[in-house]
Order: C-alpha cells, then structure tokens, then sequence
DNA sequence: AAATAACCGAGACGGTACGTCAAGTCTTGAG
DNA sequence: CTCAAGACTTGACGTACCGTCTCGGTTATTT
C-alpha cells in the first residue's frame, strides 16, 4: 500500500537537468538480467553499472544500495501479474491459480528472497518494502479467487488458500529443493488446499 | 549421502601433528555467535578467525568457504533436539509440535537460511547438505508424531504434518515478517494441521 | 604576451546578456578564501561553486580549470604592492623591500607555488601566466630599489637583487619550512645581500 | 638524525609471513618511473599498482598516501649521490659543486618538490621528511666544499654557500621557469657564489 | 514588440581515482 | 603435518571531484 511514489527510488527535484528516464530502465533492466544470470549474491553494482552503460554514481543516485535496487527492479518486473481466469468448477479454479503461482514464485521471486534475506538485517524499512512485493501476489490470488468461486467458499477461505499456497510453493523451491512440477502441483490442490477450503 | 562423514569437513591427514579439536570447538563456536549477531551476509571469515583466535588458515584448512562453515557450525548447534513429549488428546500432541518447531525455526534456522540462498547458487552439492540439516528437524517430528499419536492418525498424515507446518512458519518468519507468537502457533494448528490430519 | 587581457578568463561574446560581474568577483574571492584555508591541493571546483553561489557552469565559462582560476584569483589580490618607500641609507632601503618581500611571500604566494607545479606539467602556457605573475612583484621590487637607491648602486645590481632575495625567501618557506622571522631578514640582508650589492 | 628504520614505511612485525622485498622494489621503481614520465599530480596510486604489478593493498600497507611514497621512492634514488672530487682552485672547485648540484635538482628534486607542497598542507610531520632528503644534498655539499677548499675560505662560507647555491637553482627551475644551462651556472658561481665566500 | 543569444542556478551524467574491506592463497617460524 | 600470524592478489565497495551536458528561467541586444 503506501503512497504511488515509494519503492526506494530518491526523489529527483525540480531544478536542475532532470533524470534520464532512459537511464532508469537500463540501470533496471540490467539488474534483472543479472539477478536472474548470477542469483542475488553475486550480482555486483560493478557490473550494473557496466552492462547498464550507466555510471557508478548514476546508480547510487536513485538507490542507496543493492538491495534497494534489485528490490525496485523486481517491482518494476512484476506488475502483479493478474491470475488468468479459469475454468469451471472449483478444483479448476483452485488448480489454476496455484499453478499460476508456483510458475511466478518459482521464476520471478526466488532472486527478491536473496534480496530480503539481506535486507531483513541491515534496513527494517526496506524489508518491509520487499515483503509488500513478495505478498503482492498472494493479495491479487485472494481477490481472483474470491471473484471467481465465491459462492463455494467458506468465509475466510480465501484468506486461508493465501496463507496456505505461498508458503508451501517457497518452502518447496527453497528448503526442499525440488521444482514446482505438475505432480507437485496435483498434490497441493487436492490433498491440501482443496480439503482445507472446503471444510473450512 | 546421510553418510556419517558430516558435513563439509575436509579429511583430516594421518601423518604429522593432529588437528587441536580445541580449534573446531573455537571456530564452531565463533561462527555461530556471530552468525546470531550479526547474520549470514556480514558474517565475515576474518571476524571468525579474530573471535575464535584461530588463523584463518586454520578455518580454511576444514572448510573451503562462508557457507560451509555456516552448515557445519548450525548442524552442530542443533542435534535434532527431540521434541519434548507432548499431552494426552491429538491436539495436544500436535500443538506441542508445532510450538517447539516454530521455536526452534525462528531461533536458529534463520541463518542457515541465508547461507542455503548462497550456496544454492554456487554449489548444488552444498545446498544439499543444508536441506538436509533443515529438513532433519521435520523428520524428527514426523517420527514424533507417529510415535505419539499413531492410532489416531490417518496413513500419511505424518509426512503431511511435517511438509505443511514447517512451511507455513518458516513463511510466516521470512516473508510475512511477523513472530510466530502464541495466537499464530493456536491458528496453525486449529484452522490448518488438525483438520489436515483428521480428515485425510 | 603580456598584453592587457588578463589572466585565462575567456572572451565574453558581445550578444546576448552580458556577464554578471558580481560572479566573477564572488568566485575570485571564494577561491582565494578556500585557497588561504586549504591549500591549492584540497581545493576543489566544487567548493569554489558552492562556497560562491556560482554554479560549476559558471565557473568553467571564465577559466578552463583549475590552475587558470587560482591564477587569476591571486593576481587579482596581490596588484603589485608597491613597497612603502624607505629610510635613508641603502641599508634601510634593501632592508626595507626584503622585509615587505619575505611578507608578501609568505602570505601570499605559497598557494600560488602549488598551482604552478600542477600547471607546469599540464599547460606550458598557464606555466608561464603563473610565473609571469610570481616575478609581477620582484620587477616592482627591481625599479623601487633603483628609484631610491640608484646613486648607490653598481650597475645590474638591482636586477641581481631581484634574482637572490626573492630565491632565498622561497626557498626558506618552502624548502628549510622555517618562517622568515625578523632575525632571517637581517641575516639575509647582512650577510648576502649588502656585500654583494656593494661589490658588484 | 634519523634512525636507519625511518622514512614512511610501517613496521613489518616478526610473525606472520614476512614482507616480500621484491614488492619493494617493484613500487618504488613504478613509482620513480611514474613519477618522472607524467609528474606528482598525474600520479596515481592505481597506476603505480597495475605498473609494479602489486594490488593496491600492498602499497597502502607500506605507506598511507601518495606523498609518504613518493617520499619513500626518492629518498631511495638519491642516496646522497657524493659530489664528484673538483679540480685546484676555489672557483673550480666551487663550479664543479655548483653544477652537479644543478643538474641533481633539475633532474631529481622536481618530483618531490610537489610533494612536498601536497604533504606541508596535509601532514608537517611528512613535509619535514621531505625536507629531510631535500637537504641532505647540501648538506653532504657543505661538507664536500669544507673539505675540498677549507683553508682558503673564510669560517661560515660553506655554510652560506649550502644556503645559497639551492636556492637560486631551485628558484630559477621552478620560478623563473628556465633550465639552468652552463651559461647559468657560471653567472651563479662567479656573480654571485664566489664574491660571497670571498669576502665573508 | 518579438526574436535571438548569451547568461545563470541547479543538478544529472560518464568517468577516474580514491581508500577500505573481505575473500581465499601463500609463506614464514614454532610445535 | 598443524597452527598463528600476516603478506599477498583480486574484486567490489561507496565516495569525491572532474568536466560536460541539459533543464527552466533571466537579461541584454538586434530586428
């Protein structure tokens, strides 16, 4: 939530030659293709600035630090991409949404992870900022499902299926190691989402 | 792999001086307090050298690097404590696993978290060994739970316990950012894992 | 060469609006301010910018760098103050102009050193303005001592002492890095001066 | 005067791997060279690392700036170069100083001269090293001179004449701007040197 | 009066170098 | 062969200035 302007970058006045936009998506888009090439840790401002062409300074001018600036490139990236409507019946909307989200977890966020794990130490703030992006996803999945199944849900389901699908798609990309395949997929739907919304 | 070799200790050679044990101790040690201090990312090896009064020769002669060591220092800290011997009704049983694990995730696997997101990237074979450190937790429980509540458990309800709970925590702690205090561990267990349990 | 157009400022075109004198004198002055504080070596552009008011731009329409804007600014402060005349003995007088000699050195001309060294290697040109500038005042020095002391005097000894006492000052300063005391001025003036004045 | 141990560099301890002198040579040769191919301002301790072939550390472990190096690197050349035995008479004997003493500045001191006005600013204790290995050339002369001529000089003389003769080649190079030629050099030994030890 | 042209502040920009920190390797002397 | 100490190369850090380049806006002269 918070206001429209946020995300870490500093605020470029009014005087003065103003900022290269130009400059804002390369230092960006270098950034997301070096998260995604060498993983957060290893991605240094050092090679931002060099495949970006951009300047050292140009970087630290709009972000304090790493973190900040994977953090800004990976909002840039995902615009809360909406879940695609599904199908019929309640298990296809259930099925849908989480296969929606195992690809974009699996592909899109594991790099922000790194960012936050840092993050999480030296700037409460900016972990804070991160956490926003990461649950912006589950947020935009509760509305989906919510619009599209309501009348088969129990009250708080969808806030329940939110809890539930990130946590155990991160802990299977993360701590068990094993891809978000279809059979995983399979598994979550029905023998642990499906089961909990239902009753619930 | 589950060798009793642990892990990431180099072979110690049988000719000339032997290994001071009192130096592992020292070096396990310093890891660890400083691990707590000041996390993963600005746990250096130079300040595990200073704490412990080992050269870092030393160190690097039993650990090729950061994430290593880090392993090697949390397996040591955590010896699969056995989680106490819970109460009389399911609930009980199930309650008292998931406090003692949301316990022990948010004191001490925070940090190996930060070195599994390092060494994923770097060295598969190491990420390995920090999931199974990881994940030697939950299979403790698991067997816990089965020995305590075995009749009144459908069939697989304990490996389902044991890959639910410890995601939803460890989400709860990373990406949500909030404790797992007692109203959490009362919702995780009420609302999720028991009607899990029971039901399948 | 030494034509009436002073110190490295660039032409100002006749069109347009015309430049704004007050600039040029708070740049001046805060270069020479920051010179007295810091030095020719700590001296940066940008505080010459931001201790004036004058933005950097500003600045490098009038002088090309920095050794061309110290120049300037110290050939703006020190406009060949003339020696006060004189006692009435040549030794009054000799003793006169290296005492007002070894002051304005001392004050005044150390920064100016420094700029010459960097402008030397740089820009044999701005080499010469600088040393142009520097012998501004033995030449002043040179025709007082004939003016006052003229009857007195062995031909060329004017020019010779326009060559030895400024030498001999800089080189106390700078070199031996002891101040030029009252007791150094007599000795300098005793000892070296008056008996080759009077030989020659 | 100076312990044998002096002149910039930090004290290697006795543990630990020894310094390798190898590096020694190698910076103070980049540095020498450096500094008579683009002068003290151009050079940059970057450059005196990638030209020894010595990381960046390894020269500040030696000496905390440029100045105290460039110190260091000089005083290492100019190992009080004795000024060759001269010829019978006085005069000869006080040319032949008198132009090595020409030819050592203009060659040798230029370099350190501009350190030496970095290093008065920033650090007295550095500048008066400077001038330390700036006098030990007149100095050493003083003696030479004593030596060579003491019976036909009045008491003093060589020490005026160590007084003297720097100065006004020093002056002449840096201020004056022209390069101090045999025509020079004769003006200076018997215009000026010589009537001064003379008479004194 | 309008157009033109230079001025001025502010500050972004690509660079170069700074001085520091940590990583991982190597080299001593002592045990 | 181990250990403590510390030198060494490498690479990145974040900062400071450099000199150049837009911006919006302000005077002046010229049409």
């Amino acid at each position: 939530m918070g206001t429209s302007e946020s995300g870490g970058m500093t605020r470029p006045s009014v005087l003065g030659r103003p900022r290269d936009s130009g400059r804002d998506l390369a230092i960006l888009d270098a950034t997301l293709a070096l998260l995604t090439e060498v993983g957060y840790e290893q991605l240094s401002m050092e090679a931002v600035a060099g495949r970006s062409g951009a300047a050292k300074t140009t970087i630290y001018r709009r972000y304090p630090g790493k973190a900040t600036l994977v953090a800004a490139a990976v909002e840039r990236r995902a615009p809360a991409k909406p879940p695609q409507p599904a199908g019929e019946s309640l298990r296809e909307v259930v099925h849908s949404l989480t296969a929606w989200l195992a690809r974009s977890i699996s592909e899109q966020d594991v790099g922000l992870l790194g960012a936050l794990f840092t993050g999480m130490r030296n700037d409460a703030q900016l972990a804070q900022a991160m956490r926003r992006i990461l649950r912006r996803d589950e947020n935009a999945m509760t509305d989906s499902l919510v619009q599209q199944a309501a009348e088969r849900l129990a009250p708080g389901a969808a806030t329940l299926f939110a809890e539930v699908a990130p946590a155990l798609i991160v802990h299977r990309v993360v701590v068990v190691g094993e891809p978000c395949d279809a059979a995983f997929v399979e598994h979550l739907v029905d023998d642990i989402l499906l089961p909990l919304l239902r009753r619930t």
